[in-house]
DNA sequence: GAGAAAAATTGAACCAGTTCAATTTTATGA
DNA sequence: TCATAAAATTGAACTGGTTCAATTTTTCTC
């Protein structure tokens, strides 16, 4: 049925073991060289990476595994890391958790049956795993992106959190806001944590006395960024500026703004997260703090690459790229 | 190293051919079954699928292929395939190709050298491409997801496009609007040609002459909805209704009317396209055609697997689910 | 309890590669 | 030209399953 490296041996009039050596890059003799290449040419011979797979126990897969597939942040870092890793012949097996514990574990499990030769997960919300364990132990690596997982000894890839919001903040008393409010993500979540952990500092740094009622929740939802603006401009003393602090509550934030008639920057300075397309389209265009997904994909992808190759030199690293701000129209310089 | 059929044949005390038969679902004698489920217990036996695929062909693996990861459309309905396919011990390989024909073809043959079972395309604006007759000859199903591909002959599971944009213009006309603009896609896929048909057979089934002003096209794009709203706004005599045919235009088009302080449905009524939770937080709440991303990816993992396992009794088939009209408020009745 | 039919089991050969000890070929040097 | 070292090649054995013809065991019948 198919062509194998017998057939292209046969035909080049070399042994299977030649066939091989060339396959894997080693030196032929020219002449020989010369025939095998012909041999699978004229006869479309191509690679069995199953058969190959099993003298090796390499898949030439990494496995992804993720909260959920529509979230829109994860999905464009697995885009870059798989524009990577396919360049590099590898492919991904993606799976989705729901979010769920028991489907984690289970979810893991399942890749490591399927001989997945690295791993890139984004724990979300969910904590370890025993079935991590397992994987080290196999001597699968493992590269987690953006989150920390304290227990799990393993490569993670980040942005700088706790700095994004430290300069955003910054930028904000620079242009002489003092009354910021914060809309915090989910606070079982590192980037939850680590995003309001800069907020404080930059506060702290320019002495400046954080006062509670500008830190509010918006659980990383739509519509808790939506209610949250919503507490935050019905205040006796509302902030003259709201930092939000992930994509889907600055989407709910700004349409309480927009529906409560409260115009950006006059009546109050604002800055967002993430730049997609909507920044453009919502007027004025917003001073956003934007996360490097291309890096951050790369990165994990390399990353988990080079343990694949045996490359531990520097095991554990923990790779933290900067977020980049743009600045639109959307803060207003205070006298 | 690992523990193979043969380690458990041994402890069980039977041949190998017997567990590899107890393993495919055969019936054993009693005795030998229990012992040989004992000994799989207590060596912690596992299933190598690559040594399994290397026989039998089976990979356990369905390729997905779509424009672009984030694309939230696809991936909710990758989710559900990816959920329906899990369970059923199959894992999904997936290929972004960046809405580029040369990528795709790139991505499908590096798919196929994988030895993917199956196939589930999400081919977007892209044409057809040679390698997917390779899989037909190679006996490798494809299901084609939201597209037409008039050229390959193969399963397809849509949307009812053109029905989901009469029943919404219908529910207009039935309001007593007559002046209904519609925020066209690409007419250059099959989506955006199919819902801009659903309007037009709409307006003449009820008589309704068509206004070549009112048909806009926003490109399926976040700020091609936008502008299309815009520019119905400015009109001399503007509708008294828009229909936007996708998520993306329809977000675009709302800030739009926002920002021109036009009030939904007081000064202008309004259907939109997809029902995500931020329907739930733009004010009032909108009227909207929901697809039923769900039962698509459900479908389309099913109808795959259907023919994975070789039945092809209704072969080639074409399966429409319609859309269903989430009835809000965004949408008032005339006199 | 013998003989025949049915059911269960066995294990060598196979899938398409890799690997490596043994062998052959080529290159080097005096 | 020959001995030797270095380089290239060979092919059997192996990876962990499946398959199936041959064999063994069990069941059934009289």
């Amino acid at each position: 049925m198919s062509v194998t490296i017998r057939d292209v041996a046969k035909k080049a009039n070399v042994s299977l073991g030649t066939v091989s050596r060339y396959l894997n890059g080693y030196k032929l003799k020219e002449a020989n060289r010369i025939r095998v290449e012909q041999a699978i040419r004229e006869l479309g011979y191509r690679e069995n990476l199953i058969a190959k797979g099993l003298k090796t126990n390499r898949t030439m897969t990494i496995g992804v595994v993720l909260a959920s597939l529509t979230d829109f942040f994860a999905t464009s870092i697995i885009t870059a890391a798989e524009n990577y890793l396919a360049g590099e012949n590898y492919s991904i097996v993606v799976c989705d958790f729901n979010s769920k514990q028991e489907n984690l574990d289970q979810k893991l499990r399942f890749l490591k049956d399927r001989f997945v030769d690295g791993l890139i997960l984004f724990p979300g919300s969910c904590a370890s795993s025993e079935v991590l364990q397992e994987y080290m132990d196999a001597g699968i690596p493992i590269v987690i992106v953006n989150d920390d997982m304290p227990d799990i000894n393993t490569d993670k890839v980040t942005i700088d959190n706790s700095n994004a919001s430290f300069r955003a903040v910054e930028y904000l008393i620079h242009q002489n806001h003092r009354d910021i409010a914060i809309i915090n993500g989910d606070q079982n979540t590192y980037t939850g944590r680590e995003r309001y952990k800069g907020y404080l500092e930059a506060l702290q740094t320019y002495n400046i006395e954080p006062r509670e009622e500008y830190i509010t929740y918006g659980y990383f939802s739509n519509r808790g960024g939506y209610e949250a603006a919503k507490k935050l401009i019905s205040l006796p003393k509302p902030p003259t500026a709201i930092y939000t602090t992930n994509y889907y509550m600055t989407f709910g934030a700004i349409i309480a703004l927009n529906e409560a008639k409260i115009k950006v920057p006059d009546d109050i300075s604002f800055i967002g997260f993430d730049h997609f397309e909507l920044s453009d389209v919502i007027n004025p265009p917003l001073t956003v703090v934007e996360q490097p997904t291309d890096r951050l994909g790369q990165l994990a992808a390399k990353t988990v690459l080079r343990r694949v190759k045996g490359d531990y030199s520097d095991f554990p690293v923990h790779l933290r790229v900067n977020t980049k701000m743009i600045l639109k129209d959307s803060v207003r310089k205070l006298k």
